[in-house]
DNA sequence: GCTAATAGGACTAAAATAGTACTGAATAGA
DNA sequence: TCTATTCAGTACTATTTTAGTCCTATTAGC
C-alpha cells in the first residue's frame, strides 16, 4: 500500500540510535538491545546500510558501527534505496521492458514522473527530521517542478 | 520498494481507457481487450473501483462501466486508496498499536508526517495528468507545509 | 592464538499480492 | 416471461515478496 518495508523502518530506527548525542561506535548487540529489534535482523540491516555507505563498520574486538556521515547528510530516499533497492513506484520505472503492457501503456511515463517527484521530496527529508531533532519545515517546495512535464517551467499552485 | 501494486497500475490503465475521448459505457470485456489485461483481473479491479465510487456500473444487457465523475476530479491518491486500502507508509500510520516498537520509537511520527505529505501531493495528481492529457505542472507546492512540524508555518526552501 | 566483532551468503518461514473460479443478481430485449 | 448479457460477491489457489534465521569466513585487539 505504498508502504516502506519493515526493514526500512528498522533501518531508520537504528540510524536514529547511531545519530544520538554522543553515540560513538555501537555494536550490533547494543543496537539490538537499545531498539528492541532482534539481533539477526539488526545485523542484516546494518550490513545493508554499510554496503550503501550510510554507516561505517569496524571489525574485530571493539568494533561496531557509526554513521558514515552527518545525520543532516543522510536522507530518507537514501535509506529506502539502501534497504529496498532503487525506488520505483512501478515495475517499468526500475525495470523497463519487463511489463507486456508497456508498448500501449500511456500511464507508465506519468507514474515515473510522480515517482521522481516523490524521490526528490524524500531526498530533502533528512535523518535529523526523522529523529525529530529538526522540527522545522523541510524544503521540498521544488517538488512541483518535476511533476510538470516541461522541465524548466516553474510550478505554482 | 515504495511501489504501487500491479493492480493499482492496472486501475489507472483502465481508468485512462474510460477517460478516453468519447468513451461512454464500456464493458469489462472491451476494457480487457483494449488494455491487454486478463478479463478476470479487469473485472476484479473494476469492482473495487466501483465500490470506491470512482466508476459507475450498470448491470444487465448493455451494461458496463463509466467514470463516476470527471477525470479532473479523480486523483492518484484516490486510486491507490481504492485498490490498496488507506495509504500508509508504515504499519503504525494505518494500524497504530500493532507494532511492539511504538512506545520507544521516535521515527514513527515523522514517517507519518512524510506519508501525509506524499498523500497530499498525490491528491493533486489527477487522472488527466496520468493519461498525459494535461502536461502542465501540478500544483503541489503546498506539500512543504505538511512536512514541517508546525502547522500553519509556511515552508520555503 | 584466543576472543570479539562484522561480512557474506544461503536458507526457511510467513505474509502479501495476483490471479482464478464460481455462484448470485439485475437489466434489456425478444 | 424467458433468455442472454453483464456486473456483484466471495472464496480459493498460486506466486512472489518480505522477514527472519543460521552458518561460515574474515578481521582486529589483547
Amino acid at each position: 500500500m505504498l508502504r516502506i518495508s519493515k526493514l526500512t523502518d528498522y533501518a531508520t530506527v537504528l540510524l536514529a540510535h547511531l545519530a544520538e548525542e554522543g553515540a560513538g561506535m555501537r555494536t550490533a548487540v547494543e543496537l539490538a538491545e537499545g531498539s528492541g529489534i532482534g539481533l539477526p535482523t539488526v545485523s542484516k540491516v546494518l550490513k545493508e546500510l554499510q554496503r550503501a555507505g550510510l554507516v561505517s563498520s569496524t571489525r574485530g574486538a571493539r568494533g561496531g558501527y557509526t554513521l558514515a556521515r552527518a545525520a543532516t547528510d543522510i536522507s530518507a530516499a537514501q535509506i529506502i534505496d539502501a534497504v529496498e533497492g532503487p525506488m520505483g513506484l512501478t515495475e517499468c520505472s526500475t525495470h523497463p521492458g519487463q511489463c507486456g503492457l508497456e508498448p500501449s501503456c500511456r500511464v507508465g511515463r506519468s507514474w515515473q514522473r510522480v515517482n521522481l517527484a516523490i524521490h526528490r521530496a524524500l531526498a530533502d527529508v533528512k535523518l535529523t527530521h526523522l529523529t525529530g531533532h529538526d522540527d522545522g519545515p523541510v524544503p521540498v517546495a521544488d517538488l512541483a517542478i518535476t511533476l510538470g512535464a516541461r522541465p524548466g517551467v516553474r510550478a505554482r499552485a
